[in-house]
DNA sequence: CTTGAAAAGAACTGCCT
DNA sequence: AGGCAGTTCTTTTCAAG
């Protein structure tokens, strides 16, 4: 675990806000010269720290309205049960996030589908036919805001 | 909402699992110019579609190592309560995620901390005091596996 | 949609403080 | 560590087919 000083946490605050910035920008912005911030950039992402960037669809404009979170209690729960489960329900297009949790419900899969009609198709056809499901509950998102984290304010 | 054809879906895919590649890279890979490639990353950045690139941290190493789903429900429910418990929720640092939801619970929060010492501080202190909170139930995350989603398989 | 080419900018390197 | 200067690569824009 790398430790970091107060640059390199408004770094990846700044990267937080927007990852496609570059050194320079992001140097002007710090007060750092352009070489000093790639090579921070660097040492974070040889670090690990900084492990890629990822795209930010617009899920509205593609046509998937509908996002659904699920709770998902398997009804059997061996070694085999789990890994049977996630094998079987990575292979969804439709499901984006499979988190495995501790709690009421073992699963927690981030579900999205064109229209409502459409999550059913989902849910009746490809989920509730996975391998050892039981109970499951469903939550529509009707709204969400994605915060910086803890990084830049620590 | 824009049409997009079947190399539109292989560029979006190919993003997905990198946002950090240039359009030279991208267009070798689907037998595309580079100036093909970068007009119609182009295309879908003025659409809205590609709305931007998101950090990928490694939270584990930067010392977060739980991360914790939190179902929040509001004990009273009127246009003031959930504007009042958004505005006090989105300023606690350890909230990565605040999405408002259909269900048992009015609200799913991801909240990160440093050990399930950290995350019951965070908990007692900043989550339990907001305004308006009546049921809290938590879900420690074991692993997760996040998927390309419906673009480029659809 | 392609190629080619030029201009601009970003990435990367080596050397110096 | 950081700054500076230079090289190399990619991006971006343009013209023309």
């Amino acid at each position: 675990m790398m430790r970091l000083d107060e640059t390199d946490r408004a770094l990846l605050a700044m990267l937080e806000r927007d990852a496609g910035q570059g050194a320079a920008t992001i140097g002007r912005a710090l007060g750092l010269s352009q070489s000093a911030t790639w090579r921070r950039m660097q040492r974070l992402e040889r670090a690990g720290i900084l492990a890629g960037r990822r795209l930010d669809l617009d899920l509205e404009q593609l046509g998937f309205g509908v996002t659904v979170f699920l709770g998902v209690k398997l009804a059997t729960k061996g070694r085999v049960s789990l890994e049977d489960f996630e094998r079987a329900v990575t292979s969804i297009p439709e499901v984006q996030t499979v988190s495995h949790i501790l709690g009421l419900y073992d699963y927690r899969l981030r579900v999205v589908a064109r229209d409502l009609a459409d999550f059913e198709r989902v849910l009746r056809r490809r989920i509730m036919t996975l391998p050892g499901v039981g109970d499951v509950e469903a939550n529509v998102l009707l709204s969400e805001e994605l915060r910086p984290g803890p990084i830049g304010a620590a």
